[in-house]
DNA sequence: AGTGAAAGTAAGTAACTACTTGCATTCAGA
DNA sequence: TCTGAATGCAAGTAGTTACTTACTTTCACT
């Protein structure tokens, strides 16, 4: 791996744990096993260093995707957010270093948030391909179940080893239950499959049946 | 107001918007309009000073309630929701800031997580409620679908302002949207009304017309 | 008027930071 | 073997930061 390779990667690492202000070009340099000069040989400031860290990842980033013609919902989704989830567990650091310093350096965020935003858009097309095969409730608000979903996974990215118990579900298991959640907010159901739904006779009964 | 509390008030701003280390003893000084000797008279150290915003901080929560009988499910969790949200988004730099910096200084995003972290169990606990009076479904993944809704808030309240385009409503709307959508998804209904629910049935019948 | 605590002022210290300069070393290609 | 580009090394510069010291001012209260 040649120089520029190797200081904006150690830039990417040191970067997460410390910090813009944190990262200093000291440090950037013994994480990557070259001498200080060579970073401002490179990149000339430790300004346009940072740059180029950034853009190089805009550039790889991987977009899983949801199929064209909707098959079974409930997997196809899962794995698409658990790949989803995965990738922003793996940046959290970053994702929340570049949100922290937002007031001083809002572009790192925008850049951060051209994954998930992508697939804010997929997901609801997805949605609307269930709703047009009459598989999904056409009178939900798909537009706001889509956002909450795509915040759910944030929260569960940057969150997690803060409060761990504010997320029930163990990490691999919580992309199944977040779609769950999610189809049952969006009335979707199985190809074919009569859902278990509930009406309002059924919970009065069940009502009295406490009583 | 004394000096002491003005120190705070104005370590609170500045550390809002620069983070920890860009929050330089001479800029709070400034800020608070005293000099930059009485920081380390009052606080010892630049440390400590932080130590005791955060606890202050923590120790001025309002945190709102909601009714141990349950009403009108949608109103009276639209108005918690609002509440929360509008108190999650006036602190919402102090929040990114204390999460961007949780590798260095973990305790104050902890402090700041207290709140959302009391609203989730309230909001369990009010579903649950809903859930033995038979007007929620028993069946429904309460525990992930209230960390759902958290994560929603907590996603609203610190990328908002960032991507205004990923939350379609608008910020006075955006509450009852949430709520709507959460509703949905732990199956609750209003207390004696028919919910209009679809079951396959209708699904087929639509998918028949369509074709 | 006199006292004492709280606050301001001026100056300084030691450490760190981004960045520069000048020179020595390595090493692949002609 | 020579050359030239890439890299390392040592040292230094100017600015910043947290924190200290010593002294003066302000002002409520007796």
């Amino acid at each position: 791996m040649d120089t520029r390779e190797r200081i904006l990667q150690a830039t990417a690492r040191v970067y997460a744990q410390h910090g813009f202000r944190g990262a200093t070009t000291r440090l950037i340099a013994i994480e990557a096993g070259v001498n200080e000069v060579s970073l401002f040989r490179t990149f000339g400031s430790k300004a346009a260093l940072f740059e180029a860290m950034m853009q190089s990842h805009a550039s790889s980033l991987p977009v899983p995707e949801l199929p064209d013609i909707p098959g079974d919902a409930q997997s196809e989704i899962t794995a698409w957010c658990a790949a989803l989830l995965a990738h922003m567990r793996q940046w959290r650091s970053i994702i929340r270093k570049s949100f922290g310093e937002l007031e001083e350096r809002p572009e790192a965020a925008v850049v951060m948030c051209e994954g998930p935003n992508c697939a804010a858009t997929a997901l609801a097309a997805y949605v609307a391909r269930l709703q047009a095969a009459g598989r999904a409730d056409e009178t939900a608000d798909v537009a706001t179940a889509v956002s909450m979903f795509i915040s759910s996974m944030f929260g569960d990215a940057i969150s997690r080893d803060v409060l761990p118990h504010a997320f029930p579900q163990p990490e691999e298991a919580a992309p199944a239950k977040y779609v769950n959640v999610f189809l049952r907010a969006v009335g979707a159901f199985g190809a074919g499959d009569v859902v278990p739904l509930r009406t309002a006779d059924t919970a009065d009964a069940r009502r009295a049946a406490a009583q």
